[in-house]
DNA sequence: ACCCAGGCGTCAG
DNA sequence: CTGACGCCTGGG
């Protein structure tokens, strides 16, 4: 069953440049696949798998998004889901007044008009996707979920092609965390070489451990709408109790998977950019880094991380910060 | 063509 | 605080 609509700009505040906010490299859910002019990616609504296809013609035009599904839809609830996603529901005209009030800030706006940030839909799948974005590069984390959403993911066959699901943490449970424990468990069906459905298979390495003990914590410990309900501060400090996560992937699962914009999720790029910025390039601790941010940046502290890191990869600021750059 | 040092955030020591 | 961790990148 196919359903079309449009967004109409006058649903949400300010611009909104799709391509830009899908294609930034926001740490939270691999980009969506680009085929014939549309963003595709497989959503659950109500519990119902649901393809979505979206495209935007300019920075005012409408979004136009189209569905494919078996299933019967409110257009309403897949409307709601789209609003959360591309971060709709933020006021980008309040967003733009804060950073002209800043002569440091004032410049991004320009290199990031109608970036918006790039929600989780699947905060279990933010979550395993953060941790894996942990020392890595983000093609890296991007090819790992997407295999493991190939090898475990349940299968949905729609007009537009293929599209799997991020496996639940009960599914990770199962699945060897390396070779030798396949290898264990066939009881020596295979040969090592053939033993390719396991978590390191899909080159997280190391991080195949935290991603197995990270979804053992979400089945039990943890519980995610728990700490959906808590304040900024609070939840912080429970996530940090998942093997794994650390402040900075802490950081992005509030501010990516729970929405809790006031986070300020610190890596080496904002950490740089931050003492350039605002330290005259004296070094500053990443911790201190963190709370400088919250304390300066308030509610727009996961919009000024964004559109810091945007706008110093396309000005050249970030160039000039590598170490080897610096003579 | 090939190699190997460098870099990413978290954990353990 | 420092080094180890796995893997890709990119400079030599």
């Amino acid at each position: 069953m196919k359903k079309d609509f449009k967004i109409l700009s006058n649903n949400f505040k300010g611009p909104l440049n799709l391509y830009l906010t899908i294609s930034s490299g926001q740490t939270s859910q691999p980009a969506w696949l680009k085929k014939n002019g549309y963003f595709h990616e497989m959503i659950i609504v109500d519990d119902k798998p649901c393809l979505i296809k979206i495209k935007s013609g300019n920075l005012e035009g409408p979004l136009e998004v189209i569905t494919e599904s078996s299933e019967k839809f409110e257009i309403k609830a897949i409307k709601n889901q789209i609003n959360e996603i591309f971060g709709l529901n933020d006021n980008l005209d309040k967003l733009y007044e804060f950073l002209l009030n800043d002569p440091k800030l004032e410049p991004t706006i320009e290199f990031c008009r109608g970036l918006r940030l790039f929600k989780a839909h699947n905060p279990f799948e933010c979550l395993i996707a953060s941790i894996s974005s942990a020392n890595n590069s983000i093609i890296r984390w991007n090819r790992s979920i997407q295999l493991m959403k190939e090898k475990w993911g349940n299968e949905y066959q729609f007009p537009s092609g293929k599209f799997y699901i991020f496996p639940d943490p009960e599914k990770i449970l199962q699945v060897p965390e390396h070779e030798v424990e396949e290898l264990e468990i066939c009881g020596g069906e295979k040969n090592l070489e053939e033993c390719v459905n396991n978590l390191k298979s899909c080159g997280v390495g190391y991080r195949g451990k935290y991603i197995k003990q990270a979804a053992r914590m979400v089945t039990k410990e943890i519980n995610f709408n728990e700490v959906m309900k808590m304040g900024y501060g609070e939840a912080f400090q429970a996530l940090l109790q998942i093997p794994g996560v650390g402040p900075k992937v802490a950081d992005c699962i509030l501010l990516y998977g729970f929405g809790m914009e006031e986070a300020f999720p610190v890596d080496i790029w904002i950490k740089r950019i931050i003492c350039e910025l605002y330290f005259n390039g004296k070094e500053v601790s990443v911790p201190k880094i963190r709370l400088f941010g919250i304390e300066q940046f308030g509610e727009y502290a996961g919009y000024v991380q964004l559109y810091l890191f945007h706008y110093a990869r396309k000005s050249g600021l970030l160039e000039k910060l590598r170490p080897r750059n610096k003579l």
